[in-house]
DNA sequence: TATTGTGAACCGGTTCACAGCG
DNA sequence: CGCTGTGAACCGGTTCACAATA
């Protein structure tokens, strides 16, 4: 609920969670912040800490329950609710996506695919039905579309994500290598491999052989 | 060459350097840190300052030489030598991976698929030989492999890192969902789509129709 | 006694103002 | 005169030490 939370903070609580998952399908039912620090590859302080934003959720002396903390932090990151989703761009990309099983382990709920390629609209890919571009705005009116999923090609990056902000998609996840601009009332998360290899590019070439890093990504 | 230098203006130099291949192909011969800095979402001072770490390129009083930066850019990435890339796990994120146009752009060079599924292993996929995991000993030390992108299941994710790492391949783009761990001398940089998607929706849920963000990633 | 929760110190990256220079 | 390059101020996130408490 509050304001001001890092958004490096927000990234961890992301791992934190798939630690916690991934405890509690082991049976492990109760961890400490060194514990769950270790899984996540940060300090116990951090972990702490980044908890601390958002109340007390442990016992002094013996730790966080794991089924416990799970909840409070798929509460906290927003995913108890379902998230209606579309992908734009039915390419080799949108396709993967299309059939990425695990999605809605956290209730993301593909509801759409849309193209501007006549053979793909009116099809199915998957089980997704693919709608044309133009169409958008009843599309998202009719389901509600919560977030988009940006793969179309970077020529057509920018007006896709204009249509969409028209439309009234409030939140992109951006697959496109480039930086598309928004209105501040949209909320963009880019995930680009590209910029990702070049980054890593570089550190190999700083440091041959001799680098650590672990980074978080989009 | 130098130490110190934030991995967030690693990050922003990889953006500044589409910004100038743009411009580049746009015809634009010259571009103040003021003009870089709006076509990138940062400030003047940001463009200026992180170019600082590494020299003086531009002219007091009238910019950048597109062109020039260009190449400086690539040259401090690691942009100009051939790096060599092979794909581990072939699977649907393996195969879109390996049809990437775009990847030779910047002189990195797919040499081969990796995967433990007798079907593909012996088998071309796009033009990429595909080998077994068991293989990877021999063809990282014939191919010299710079890089391996990581798109094998979850479950699969820390044996085949620990193989790439006893084979020698001192970078690995990860594509897995989860936290994989290397010795100090090998780099990982990830492109976690699920983890951005996650911060997606805590930002959505925290400030409905009312969030701000251009994240960088992975 | 073990481990959490947190105010304060620390550190690093960003912002800024301006000196340096074409 | 305009724009770059940079030392210094500022700010925010991380680290830490320790008080609180089961």
């Amino acid at each position: 609920m509050p304001k001001g939370i890092p958004s490096a903070t927000v990234s961890r609580l992301v791992i934190y969670l798939r630690v916690l998952t991934d405890l509690e399908s082991e049976g492990v039912s109760r961890a400490s912040s060194d514990h769950l620090a270790a899984e996540a590859n940060v300090s116990a302080f951090q972990v702490r800490k980044d908890l601390a934003y958002f109340g007390s959720f442990g016992t002094r002396g013996s730790g966080y329950t794991v089924a416990t903390l799970k909840n409070e932090l798929r509460r906290i990151l927003g995913l108890t609710r379902p998230w209606r989703v579309i992908i734009v761009g039915m390419g080799r990309l949108g396709q993967a996506l299309a059939a990425y099983p695990q999605l809605d382990q956290y209730d993301f709920k593909l509801v759409a695919g849309v193209d501007v390629d006549a053979s793909k609209v009116g099809s199915l890919i998957g089980d997704l039905p693919v709608h044309h571009l133009d169409d958008l705005h009843e599309l998202v009116a009719e389901q509600t579309v919560d977030i988009a999923f940006l793969a179309v090609p970077v020529d057509a990056a920018q007006a896709a994500t204009d249509a969409l902000v028209r439309a009234g998609v409030p939140g992109i996840l951006n697959f496109v290598p480039t930086v598309v601009t928004v209105p501040a009332h949209v909320t963009v998360e880019s995930v680009d491999f590209l910029a990702g290899l070049k980054r890593l590019a570089y550190f190999l070439q700083v440091a041959p052989h001799d680098g650590e890093r672990e980074a978080a990504a989009g």
